[in-house]
DNA sequence: CGATGAATTGACCGATGTCAAGTGGCGTGG
DNA sequence: CCACGCCACTTGACATCGGTCAATTCATCG
């Protein structure tokens, strides 16, 4: 039968160099689950016992930290995926997962990945290659903010935001999830007022255009340049 | 023959679960290097193209930033290893490795490790949980970074380098490496000024002892405390 | 015992968080 | 279709944490 999710999964970097045979081995022992947009995919705390990946529409991980504060961790675009944590056991997830959209995935637990793995060697090296993709990731935007002003962070939050949930439109790179300014600050680690005064000043400055819950990056690479010097 | 790095080898968690013919296998493909205290082991910018484990003596992974700031990532201690990175290729290490102490590597280039676990899906698995624990790692001290005080951040920077460096003594934990304040500075985000402040604070309070390079750990449960709840 | 580099300490100030008040737009219900 | 109210956002005043700079002290090593 023609099926959309099969296709989807063998363009996947995760399945690339698989047989057919061995990703419609896969695929059938996932799941497909649905979420509408605000749901709550996993519970930060949850034992990590799954791997989702996204198909359609966008999740957003979130943290809340011992004292209370909320951190936005990413967001998740259709093709990839969260919680590969779940092929160790005894693990728990450390954010929290939402649908901001209509939001389909299909979900694999951390034993079958594992089994999968055992067996055909190239899957174990493609979920390695997205790891090491995610740790230099962190590596990266960990570095950053370590010393960064807030104007640099919101600068390298919103690039950031631009390749994780970017869409290209005639006015420029538009943030294609809702996006508050709150939001914005819990990516950044800074406030909302900050976040409020930058994005107007920028906004002067044509850099960006904004409205409720939306931004759009109009010139990337002038927010790139304020990301790496100071001031 | 008797060969002590053979043994330090089987019993890493990276080698777990392989037999001693794979272990020597790969124990062959792998070539020994020493640094002395000081000497630069791999350089940010250079083609990532080894993997490094520690089997004696400490190394110190650094960061420069764009504009010049100086991270400090983590320190390696025997046992651990780095440069996972080089099992893609096109990549380059995002720190410089120095070595703190007269120090022992075992060195395997990334070509190598993917051809091993290609053949040895049990490899592919430990080297994953490897990774997982890292990302997880660097999720954690990513989160607590962003919404810390300086004194939070100290305070976890403190109990983390327990955890990578300490060594039990009489008198608490010692972080076993020259440890300057500029170094906790520049692991925790801040300038040696705060770092000086806040140290002499707590010396008060008996949460530790300090010394030239040198910091004592005594009371970890109230640095951890310290590093959860803000002041 | 002197030199060198680490650490301390104080004064200052600026970036950024906090708080409070006000604006504007969007959706809902009458 | 209008009006109300909610919620995102803006803007100003203020407080303060923490960074910067300079001067000094301390400890270790040759």
């Amino acid at each position: 039968m023609n099926d959309p999710l099969l296709s989807l999964l063998a363009e996947n970097r995760f399945f690339a160099g698989l047989t057919p045979a061995e990703i419609e081995d896969m695929r059938a022992a996932g799941t497909v689950r649905r979420f509408e947009s605000g749901d709550l995919i996993v519970r930060q705390g949850d034992p990590a016992d799954a791997f989702y990946l996204i198909f359609c529409g966008y999740a957003k991980l979130t943290q809340v930290t011992p004292d209370g504060h909320r951190v936005l961790s990413r967001f998740v675009p259709p093709g990839r995926g969260f919680g590969l944590t779940s092929i160790l056991n005894g693990y728990e997830y450390v954010w929290s997962a939402y649908a901001v959209s209509l939001c389909r995935t299909w979900v694999l637990h951390g034993e079958k990945i594992v089994q999968y793995m055992e067996r055909i060697p190239k899957l174990g090296i493609n979920v390695m290659s997205v790891m090491v993709r995610a740790n230099r990731e962190s590596d990266r935007r960990y570095q950053g903010l370590l010393t960064a002003s807030v104007e640099q962070r919101i600068a390298s939050a919103l690039v950031a935001l631009s390749e994780e949930v970017g869409r290209e439109t005639s006015e420029g790179i538009l943030i294609d999830v809702p996006l508050s300014r709150e939001d914005l600050a819990e990516y950044a680690g800074t406030t909302l007022y900050s976040v409020s005064r930058v994005l107007n000043r920028w906004e002067a400055d044509g850099h960006v255009r904004t409205g409720r819950e939306r931004v759009v990056v109009c010139q990337r690479d002038a927010l790139h340049e304020i990301s790496l010097h100071s001031s």
